[in-house]
DNA sequence: TTAATCCCTCTAGCAACTATAGGATCAAGG
DNA sequence: CCTTGATCCTATAGTTGCTAGAGGGATTAA
């Protein structure tokens, strides 16, 4: 049996971390010692990876609520866990069109910057006028995703 | 004189969203009407443009303070607000990075999912084990941006 | 035994909004 | 003039995914 830190430090998640997934039902409340501190088992320690892998990925806790109860349920046919992943890499794809479009702004606005004082200064002028660019970045939505 | 549901369609920003940013100070308080709401200027039009425009790029709202006071003071050399896009440059350079490896990852784990049950997984398989993975993804940091 | 290092709960905070409740105001039609 | 519906106001609480802190108890190594 694990203790709460060795759990942290083993699979690389921060201890108010754990405690966080368990308050919210993403880990199962933990048995305790006689001094009421949580111990893991290897079962746990499998979960708290696979969720960490998740996240590393980009899944939000709420797709991996739902790929977790996938994984509980071996004999379910894999289309729904499929679905979840293609719909993360869709998002991740329009994260990366998006980034793109962005920094090729960025470095055009940067280049520019021929002035030496802000009243000449490409930054500030391009972001003051939207019509000055010439990829068409978003303009909706959360840019920094 | 632009009421704030006027000036929200024309620069395309939520309503709640200009309180929030007068709240917090990156937009100067509005006049008022004489039944108190708020009234504002072609200049705050302006202002919430720049604002708009910066927060699709991805600055933060810290960095846009600063870019909104650089450009207030239009005498001051540029290389602050040069220094400010090329470190968000930079972040978005690396997000760029870091979300083509994840992309990479889930392409290879959606595409090797061949079992038609949760037990043949592949989706499930490599989130349960990392070292599964081919690719370098993060294993720090936030992996959504 | 005592000091260091863990662990506990609880609350509050972060970014950057968004939503809701409970009203007040305004513009247009009858 | 009056009503209706859209818009506006304030204030508070919620969102996601944690992180930090206070104030204390448990465990472990010397």
């Amino acid at each position: 049996m694990l203790t709460i830190g060795k759990l942290g430090t083993s699979t690389g998640v921060k201890v108010p971390t754990i405690r966080y997934y368990e308050q919210i039902g993403l880990l199962p409340e933990a048995e305790r010692s006689s001094g009421n501190q949580r111990l893991y088992t290897h079962k746990t320690h499998e979960r708290l990876a696979f969720i960490r892998h998740a996240r590393e990925l980009g899944f939000s806790l709420e797709a991996i609520r739902d790929l977790l109860s996938l994984s509980d349920d071996p004999d379910q046919p894999c289309a729904a866990a499929d679905a979840i992943a293609k719909a993360q890499l869709a998002e991740v794809e329009s994260r990366v069109a998006r980034l793109t479009a962005l920094k090729t702004e960025l470095e055009r606005m940067i280049v520019q910057c021929a002035g030496d004082r802000i009243s000449d200064c490409r930054v500030i002028e391009v972001l003051g006028d939207h019509s000055l660019c010439v990829t068409n970045h978003p303009t909706t939505g959360d840019a920094s995703q």
